[in-house]
DNA sequence: GCGTTTCTGTTGTGTAGGCAACACAGAGGG
DNA sequence: CCCTCTGTGTTGCCTACACAACAGAAACGC
């Protein structure tokens, strides 16, 4: 993990509050017209604490969302998730099933703030399967690409296709679309024409 | 109102998690079997802190029922009540209203603490009593009584009708009693009797 | 244009609360 | 018996937070 850092109660609890306050003054607002000072009446909260915890109201939408998608992630995957096509097909759903719910939920309302969510989305993917490989890769194995630069592809791979898929129709279902992406990822794309290799 | 108190909002936010969370354990294990530990715990509040707040859960559940009682009392009276039978006749149904309650949620368990509870109910119905008298009290008119008596009085009138009322099965109705008791605190004994004064 | 209002960020200072450590009391349990 | 375990209260030190006051920006009406 990422070094287990203590963190003071009342750190945690003023995050959690603001993060609750937000969330219940957005779905009756909206993102645009909630102020910070909304946000930390709401949370019985100064406002100069929220300065301390976040720059603006941009970065713990970006907080609330990562750290959705965390447990999320951590709900549905074993404890102990080690490197291997079915941690990889877990994680693909996982991020199916997250986009789907997420588009599902605020759909036609805020056009504008979606980039900052798939961006946390795309970069805890990418956190989470660069975990996997470091603590993967078996001492002697010589890696033939940067590992972070492994990741990247991949978190961009499937993350990209969630939400392409998750804007249209979602046509095909979650699993037909694990099995492909997973397909895709693991036997890469010179199986995919025959004389590719020719 | 008993000079407005300016109070620090942490401590309210405080004093609130302690009193939510016992209220969680409480029916969850009963009374006894809840420690101190348990409620902070749940209240992610810090023991020590506790302890700054009340001097143990008995308080705290003491705290609870002048709380509770105070603002089903506030919410059913008009906001600046004055001294007089229709401010009268409401209290006393708030406090047959509130008791009935009461005995109606913790029924057959805890027998042990509900004179603490009677005890709160009590004297915070006389405070809310000797309030009115004291400011009902137009100046020039001399009181035959210490006001401090006659809202004790009062309140062991209403309310120790009342908690009897409540144990037994509740037999005439709220609005019945409510009446009675107004007319005996009202007319006074003397009128109980035709030959009372002969 | 200008004033008023509302919100934003920031800073210094005082206080509530977290934490570790302590002594103590009861309840088992070997 | 002693020993561990669990809960109670209490204390001193340090940190997170509340608050007031500030300057600046954006939105509003006039």
């Amino acid at each position: 993990m990422t070094t287990t850092e203590r963190v003071d109660p009342r750190v945690k609890r003023t995050r959690k509050l603001l993060q609750q306050a937000f969330l219940e003054l957005f779905q009756e607002k909206g993102f645009a017209s909630i102020s910070i000072q909304d946000i930390t009446e709401r949370a019985t909260v100064n406002r100069a604490t929220f300065y301390a915890h976040f720059p603006d109201k941009y970065a713990l939408l970006d907080s609330i969302i990562r750290e959705q998608f965390q447990q999320a992630a951590a709900s549905k995957l074993p404890s102990s998730p080690s490197w291997g096509v079915q941690s990889l097909r877990l994680l693909i759903e996982v991020v199916f099933d997250f986009l789907g719910e997420f588009h599902h939920d605020c759909k036609p309302t805020h056009t504008q703030f979606d980039p900052l969510v798939e961006r946390a989305v795309q970069q805890e993917l990418a956190e989470i399967l660069l975990g996997w490989l470091k603590q993967g890769k078996t001492a002697g194995v010589k890696p033939w690409v940067r590992l972070e630069t492994a990741a990247s592809v991949m978190s961009w791979a499937i993350f990209g296709t969630a939400v392409e898929w998750s804007q249209n129709e979602r046509a095909p279902s979650v699993e037909v679309m694990t099995t492909q992406v997973l397909l895709v990822l693991t036997e890469g794309v010179a199986h995919l024409t025959p004389d590719f290799l020719s």
